[in-house]
DNA sequence: TAAAAACCATACACTAGTGTCTTGACGTGG
DNA sequence: CCACGTCAAGACACTAGTGTATGGTTTTTA
């Protein structure tokens, strides 16, 4: 058989490389992450899967032992990206206070950092893994968020109760919003943001 | 083959009343809502459901037209059962404004109301009877809570942004405290409503 | 108490999915 | 140029799940 499947892929700007032969253990990922986003873990099948990026369950069992060894990587991937990015970014932020937390509740409904979140948590329901990696990661987040509300000069508890507001919103915003312009829902968030950073 | 199987079943107060022969459609229902909530849409199966209520799935092609019908049911049911019985509950509630918004969290905690959330919302996102559904009630939950805080004195627009903010919270608040006893929780909740009811 | 309705089991034909093993095409370094 | 590592196809044996059709048992109704 011929054998000249070739796949253009994408830099960050979405401009045009080049073409690749194979595919890395990552394109297995992130394909699994939107197949999680919109059908669930349960949804997750090394078959379907395969379809949808056309080709045989023979590549998966290259790159990954089975099914669990996916979803394993799957919920690494997902701390990584869409939770330490965001922290490195508001890191590095100018200004201190209310300033960076409307940055980062923007960073997150601009670039949809929370897309996975609803799945991941409905996931970590009835697995022991799923739960251990949301847990963490969900801490690491409430802490980070609680700590720029202490630097805006609220006191700890107080703090910990606007960021955990936050945070929370910020997790279950997109599916109250469905089908709402970025525009809208930006104008929400500056709301809430509004009534969670004024002094009391 | 001996046909005896009996179930013993509860009535509201958990009282032994007696036992029944046959299960009826509410029975398979909320049956698969436990399942929803473990497993997500995708691990809502005819067999393993018929399997867990320790029949055949005879019985659930004859309650249900097929699969489809019973997730159909199940929409309808969490609509009814974790949010018409709250609004209708605190409806007949004493006291006004902020009283009737803790009365509220408090009641969403204490009978885990939230459970089935995360997994209706995560099955939305790829499903548009659920996605139909869910946004339904979404929009009279947050309407609802909305008007509270109006009743509470806060002004339409930050009515609404209060009103989203705890709305939110309440979905997301089970997913953030896992192994925490409901006594923190609600040491957590109280704190919150706190925050969004006090004027500025 | 006989007929009707409600409820469930079982068998059948089918599709989807898992993991293993073998084979083969491509690419690169010696 | 060839040997080895990389990546993927394909076949195999298996389990899980769907929907239908049919018949049996229990409960209800008349």
């Amino acid at each position: 058989m011929v054998f000249t499947r070739t796949h253009p892929f994408l830099d960050l700007d979405g401009i045009v490389m080049g073409t690749k032969q194979f595919l890395t253990k990552d394109d297995w990922v992130q394909g699994a992450m939107e197949t999680l986003r919109v059908q669930g873990v349960g949804g997750v099948r090394v078959l379907s899967l395969a379809r949808s990026l056309d080709l045989t369950r023979g590549s998966f069992y290259w790159h990954f032992r089975d099914r669990r060894d996916l979803l394993h990587h799957m919920l690494d991937w997902w701390d990584r990206e869409m939770t330490d990015v965001v922290i490195r970014h508001i890191d590095r932020l100018e200004g201190t206070g209310s300033k960076r937390i409307l940055a980062l509740a923007e960073l997150i409904l601009r670039k949809n950092l929370n897309r996975y979140d609803a799945a991941v948590r409905s996931w970590a329901e009835g697995d022991r893994e799923a739960a251990a990696a949301f847990g963490r990661v969900m801490n690491k987040r409430l802490g980070y968020v609680a700590g720029l509300f202490r630097d805006a000069g609220f006191s700890p508890r107080d703090a910990v109760a606007r960021g955990h507001l936050l945070a929370i919103y910020l997790m279950g915003e997109d599916a109250v919003r469905v089908g709402a312009s970025l525009q809208t829902r930006l104008r929400f968030l500056r709301r809430e943001v509004r009534v969670l950073t004024e002094p009391d």
